[in-house]
DNA sequence: TCCACTCTTGAACAATGTTCACTTATGGTC
DNA sequence: GACCATAAGTGAACATTGTTCAAGAGTGGA
């Protein structure tokens, strides 16, 4: 009489030793037999449920995302109403949270699925952009605001993923705000 | 007699096929035995030369740092003194040099050593800093400085990695000139 | 010619993603 | 309850790859 595992289960459970192993030792650290022991199933069955390695990988990479999304979401309810204040508590949360889950952020921006195309960050990129662009409201064109998105994001790298760090700092949110700051007045006079 | 073959010319032939791999399909298909048939030794000597699979990767990351600080050097000699033009100038080799290797940049950014410690990209990040660093001639502080370039970075690996381009642009050129220009004024006002 | 030393070789090992023939439930039907 | 058809689970087996190392080949000096 041995418990019967349902996918559901087996998927929350695999993906919870996933997420450890990943906050541990990075995502290249994951494997099939290790996860399968954790999840208590075989190898075949983790195959059965995930398809590949590559989709435990994605699917913790589609929930990193979404807690992105949360935070920010969360984030942008606590901040003012000025584009210019919502901006930067979304820069703020972004960077927050990379810096809180420096492994999974980089699983979910360094990972590249072998078959399919549409990597995990495609959609709920598209959704943190929407979120970008309801913040500003019209005031920045999308061009120039996904432009900005990507400087912060840079810097965001920069701070989170330390072996390309040739020149500690540790001021890097005053300069992300600075940034922010800076050419968001740029760019808002451009589209004037 | 055959032709007995020199460390310097299996570390030639070897880096030149591996520079072909990773242009065709990316640093993560390179492969021992596949290195060494096209260097005309047992994979035995290869570890001889390169110590691992690692130290062919490393090697071409220096050898693509090399090549990046020489194009800057060279844009450089193009520029004129302002310091503004100077930081236009590099940032455009920059995002040129990373339109035309895409492959090689990713290896060098993404690439993480196993073992040592020192990023192939430490050292001669550091060069480049310099490179920027005399270019505004102190106009601009080290911190803010190092920002500004993490912004470009990030513009940059947006426009180069397709896969993590959630939203097509085509414009991130301009873009990132006025990211420069914006955030150097906004910089150069704080710095006074 | 011999010897000591170094370098090369590629078979062998270990780790790992993935498959698939076989076994084991499961659920419906009589 | 017995039977069967279908689905799901299993893990041994396979393929690929990084890496090692004992044995052989080469080299240069005495």
């Amino acid at each position: 009489m041995t418990k019967k595992k349902s996918h559901d289960e087996i998927r929350a459970v695999t993906l919870d030793a996933a997420t450890e192993v990943i906050d541990a030792e990075g995502y290249l650290a994951l494997n099939a037999r290790a996860l399968a022991s954790a999840a208590g199933c075989s190898v075949g069955t983790l195959y059965n449920v995930f398809g590949d390695l590559d989709g435990v990988i994605y699917a913790i990479n589609l929930r990193t995302a979404h807690a992105l999304y949360a935070a920010l979401e969360a984030a942008l309810e606590q901040s003012g109403r000025r584009p210019a204040d919502r901006l930067h508590a979304l820069a703020d949360a972004y960077f927050d949270f990379a810096v809180a889950y420096p492994r999974r952020w980089e699983a979910m921006f360094r990972f590249r699925l072998k078959n399919k195309r549409d990597g995990s960050v495609g959609r709920a990129g598209e959704a943190l952009f929407n979120l970008l662009k309801d913040s500003v409201n019209g005031m920045v064109e999308d061009d120039a605001l996904l432009a900005l998105w990507a400087a912060i994001h840079g810097v965001v790298e920069l701070a989170t993923q330390e072996h390309l760090m040739f020149y500690a700092s540790g001021s890097e949110r005053r300069y992300l705000n600075l940034i922010i700051d800076t050419a968001f007045k740029g760019f808002a006079a451009e589209n004037r």
